[in-house]
DNA sequence: GATCGCTCGATTGTGTGCAATCCGATGGGC
DNA sequence: GCCCATCGGATTGCACACAATCGAGCGATC
């Protein structure tokens, strides 16, 4: 089937989400619509979905622009999703069946192999994805076990975001080891019905995450250095 | 200026939060760009809109429906909502300025009021809505006090949903003076910079909001006794 | 009588043209 | 030399036409 909202939409979110659009990148209608050999109907469609996700600004008859993040605003965003996803483990902890637990144990062990694979060839971007993919299992998992299905749009919605993609891609191995202890810690909890304690080792992971992406970001001096934020 | 995308988007967005479209109606595209005088494009758009917030789903080629919400639904909703919005008194507890305090306490009088005049006559739909929009500016006061964007809009997602309004239309009393209350422990808490109580409260506030309105629901037999779901 | 296939109406999906709008550049006035 | 009005290109906003798709209902067949 051919619906080329869809394609658009899942291709420019990609480009964006790993950074081949950086953000404050312009985005013209007609030029995407060239892009994707497409006319600018489905190409309108796919942005101001993007837009309503917090992906793109759209500045009204000028166009529309990737959106730059502040350093601040990335920090907002873990924080939230710490809360969600602590939410959601929580609730896993008390909902979860067998069968889901042992697929949570599957999904931390795949992570270990991806993690592993990553390790000393960051420039894989294909190994990279791969991580990406076996990190948004685990968690997704997490949220399906929660039952909520209103906590796990609002993730999907707060997860995806520029620079989170090549956060994963500069993890050093000391990183990317820790993230794999807590993914079975936190498994541990849940199998072991603890709420409270899946629910502050979630916080404690997601907010990791944000410290490393913080850091990797004022090693290199800041957003500005990665970016040309204007252009 | 005239920017039909929006208005139709704004419009729309008010008839199924209000109920007048209630969950389950059917919209097409070429009944609400008669109703709405306009093409089809920007209704177009706005439908998708709404259906990217959730307010709506499409089915491809069939077309749009008023999204129907189950009990557990609107329970979830909720309980989410508890979860962030205790996460923004717990940072406007800290981070706010006395300015805001005041603002905050102003609030919550103009609340009082608002619930003061709908007292006795909840077939008023302009007091209702002026209850529904005290409401807002109160909760919408501390998560802007929190200073943290994300949590803004992600609560304003999952704010405004079908029957909610139609919930403090039915509230009656006891439940009015009880918000008040919440709402002058919450200003209490955040004023005194005691982040742990504001958020308790806050939890406490929404999940009073959630068991009000499942409490109307089974009241009246359902949600199948409010709305011809599949109609 | 039940089931399958077909046609048809309804609805969305997409392409395209034109009008409205905005920013930047350019030129004249002071 | 500086400022403001004006003009032009670029871009979105909207309308409309046509194509694609889906399901419902009808009729033929077994």
């Amino acid at each position: 089937m051919a619906n080329d909202t869809e394609r658009v939409y899942r291709e420019l979110r990609r480009s964006i989400v790993e950074g081949v659009e950086p953000p404050g990148a312009r985005l013209t209608e007609q030029r995407l619509a060239t892009r994707f050999e497409c006319s600018r109907t489905p190409v309108r469609e796919a942005v101001r979905r993007l837009e309503s996700e917090g992906l793109i600004v759209v500045e009204p008859n000028r166009g529309a622009h990737v959106r730059p993040l502040t350093e601040d605003e990335i920090a907002d965003l873990y924080e939230v999703r710490a809360r969600l996803e602590a939410y959601a483990a929580e609730l896993a902890s008390v909902r979860a069946e067998p069968a889901e637990r042992l697929a949570l144990r599957a999904a931390a062990d795949a992570f270990d192999g991806a993690a592993g694979a990553v390790i000393g060839r960051p420039d894989d971007i294909a190994l990279v994805r791969r991580l990406d993919e076996a990190n948004g299992a685990f968690h997704g998992a997490v949220l399906s076990m929660s039952r909520n299905r209103r906590v796990q749009t609002l993730v999907a919605a707060a997860v995806d975001a520029p620079l989170v993609f090549q956060a994963l891609q500069r993890f050093d191995a000391d990183e990317l080891r820790r993230s794999c202890l807590f993914h079975h810690l936190i498994t541990d909890a849940i199998a072991e019905g603890e709420a409270g304690r899946a629910g502050r080792l979630m916080t404690e992971h997601v907010l990791q995450g944000r410290d490393a992406l913080l850091a990797h970001l004022s090693a290199v001096g800041g957003l500005g250095e990665l970016f040309e934020v204007g252009a």
